[in-house]
DNA sequence: GACTTTTTTGAGCGATCACTCAAGTGTATA
DNA sequence: TATACACTTGAGTGATCGCTCAAAAAAGTC
């Protein structure tokens, strides 16, 4: 349910999906759909936190799979690689880019979730660093700063047409060889 | 006057921006507003090549002051830090994020300006081989697919709350030192 | 099967959307 | 000053927005 609203929500953006498309996918009437929901924010919040909790799952799979150096330099090709998803930008920054200027509740929910995904990726890396794959002069959170920026630039440069998204990706991998 | 509607439009979006608010910025009714543009789309389109023009200018005299490689340099720097800029992200990619999913015409507007300003970075980058700043084993093209991937990035991350921009686009600049 | 409770329904609320156009105002030429 | 033309005005268009709520249907309880 809250799936669906997701993918529609990511797809469209806050401003772009309208109560007719969430009762349409939904299929709910909007009596029920406010019973259920209070709000089209509300819903909205719930998607994205799904979002986050979503991506955060991925990683930890990609982790327990390859190990965090291998998962740091796989997680920007499979953030890309899906061609069914939504869409190829992140719903997090697509949101913080729609809702930044009016100052909407949703844009500090967005950062929230930017925030720990970083954290996350600043653990991996410094998990990284004590398995001897960075050197530890770098300082971790730093690392995942630069990381996380590369990694929505990616993700806005999948959108666009006719640039290859995987080159870049790639790109972005291996400079984490070289650290 | 386009300026006012370009600065609008980069802050609020497309949808974010209502006829009620472009007449207010622009001093204009209604009649007067469709007799001057046609549409909000139409003004839209001309706000849009007016921001990118800007920029294509800006760049060309960060060239002419500094040379290409500085100027490739301190370009990032200076795409956030004005803080009286209407917003820290880039109008285009702003534009396509939130206009993509609805097959909107002002995309493919979008991505032809996003292509243009490549292209010009694109130019830089030989321009600073020749000049013996960049080995000439890389392919201009890639590394300006790249670089502006990074600046889309950059962009975003201005755009949260709690990030160090700046520390971002000096790690942007410092990496192109390394080519 | 009768009664209570919960859930679903969809017509419709006021507000706002992008946009139109007849009427009014200003300006140029005679 | 009189006439022709260009521009401005803002009330108003139908459509859509997020959302409400009384009535109908369904589910639960005895």
């Amino acid at each position: 349910m809250i799936d669906r609203a997701r993918d529609l929500f990511w797809r469209r953006g806050w401003a772009g999906t309208s109560l007719k498309d969430l009762e349409a996918t939904l299929q709910m009437k909007p009596g029920s759909f406010y019973a259920a929901f209070g709000s089209k924010d509300a819903l909205f919040k719930l998607a994205m936190k799904k979002y986050a909790m979503d991506g955060a799952e991925r990683l930890k799979g990609l982790v327990k799979e390859l190990g965090p150096i291998k998962a740091l330099q796989r997680f920007p090709a499979m953030a890309i690689e899906n061609d069914d998803a939504p869409a190829k930008a992140c719903m997090l920054s697509k949101t913080l880019l729609e809702l930044h200027a009016h100052n909407h509740p949703l844009v500090s929910e967005a950062n929230l979730h930017l925030l720990k995904m970083e954290g996350q990726f600043a653990e991996l890396f410094q998990q990284a660093q004590s398995a001897g794959d960075i050197d530890k002069a770098h300082d971790p959170h730093v690392l995942a700063r630069r990381y996380q920026s590369d990694l929505l630039g990616l993700r806005v440069s999948a959108e666009r047409d006719g640039v290859d998204a995987k080159a870049i990706a790639t790109e972005i991998a291996d400079s984490l060889i070289r650290l």
